[in-house]
DNA sequence: CAGGAATCTTTGACATTTCAAATATCTGCT
DNA sequence: AGCAGATATTTGAAATGTCAAAGATTCCTG
């Protein structure tokens, strides 16, 4: 009978026994990876149901859909945690779809600008309610208290790991 | 001089105003994605610097790992979270490198049953060593107790967006 | 103002990712 | 037996991802 059977199975049953054994940070981990994965995989699949858009193109596009000027393509590969190469092949595509828009400055000829078009502009707006919206729906069984501390914890977490990343020992 | 400059501006900033406007889910899940980019991309570094290997071929051993009789394949598409197709390549070069070992059983021979040998389970136990310490250096400056109390809110939420999955309706 | 260092982007080689279609094989039913 | 449908894996096309090296251009300093 089918069953659920949901695609996942976990990925928290990495290194170590079935749970216990496992140091606390550890567990955390795999836990954070998975729900992260799990949320992933449904927002890419809408996306590209809904809107034939994929989870970077969407990134990308939200970072210039808050700087109407545009922005570099080395900011935007800051911004979106996406190396630079990387950037250059997607602003290539959402160019070719007809999404964003490059321009080289004229102060400055080793930059390249990019910015939303018209139809960048509108698709983005519509992709984002949605989106809003499908999150609001995955986390409708959370208390929205849990929500709140849940953000300001996990902040904790974040800034932790950014202080002992590998070539990060600046103050 | 360099400077820090965290390859990690954000990403936070996707769709909303800096920081207030957006609804708390979508602040949740901005800040929950991007800390676990930051910390994944670090445990990647890592892993290709001191092992020559991917996050992904980490998780995959790691399955393996703790079941010595070894695994189908879909059962690790499964477990590790990644499609089948992707699966067959994944073993294909990790056994061209000679951690992994493929057999069909003599049962089924649809099947493909994935086992780690002597090598692999050298590599994969001296990078699960590594790893829970990366791990317990990157929380470092987190208490402990809200690790605990961290886990198990976070298996809310993957509770909540399990229940709330495209085709997912099953009771 | 020449030349080297710094900055920005692209390119190239690979690995990973997804989805859908194709292959194989097995199972159940008549 | 024989064939339709279920299972398991592979394949193929396209996008994303990393890193390192190459190209351009600008900046700084002697």
């Amino acid at each position: 009978m089918a069953e659920a059977e949901a695609i996942n199975v976990d990925l928290e049953i990495i290194v170590q026994g079935a749970q216990g054994r496992s140091k606390p940070e550890l567990r955390l981990w795999l836990r954070m990876l998975s729900t992260t994965k799990l949320i992933s995989q449904e927002i890419r699949r809408r996306l590209r149901a809904e809107f034939g858009a994929t989870l970077p193109q969407f990134d990308l596009m939200a970072q210039l859909y808050r700087e109407k000027d545009g922005l570099r393509l080395g900011e935007l590969s800051k911004r979106t945690m996406v190396t630079n190469g990387n950037v250059t092949g997607l602003v290539e595509r959402l160019e070719a779809d007809g999404y964003v828009q490059r321009v080289t400055p004229d102060g400055d000829r080793r930059v390249t600008v990019a910015t939303l078009t018209e139809a960048g502009m509108t698709l983005f707006a519509a992709m984002a309610t949605a989106h809003e919206a499908w999150l609001q729906d995955m986390m409708a069984d959370v208390d929205p208290r849990m929500t709140t501390a849940l953000w300001s914890e996990i902040g904790t977490i974040k800034s932790s790991a950014n202080n002992h990343l590998s070539g990060a020992a600046f103050e």
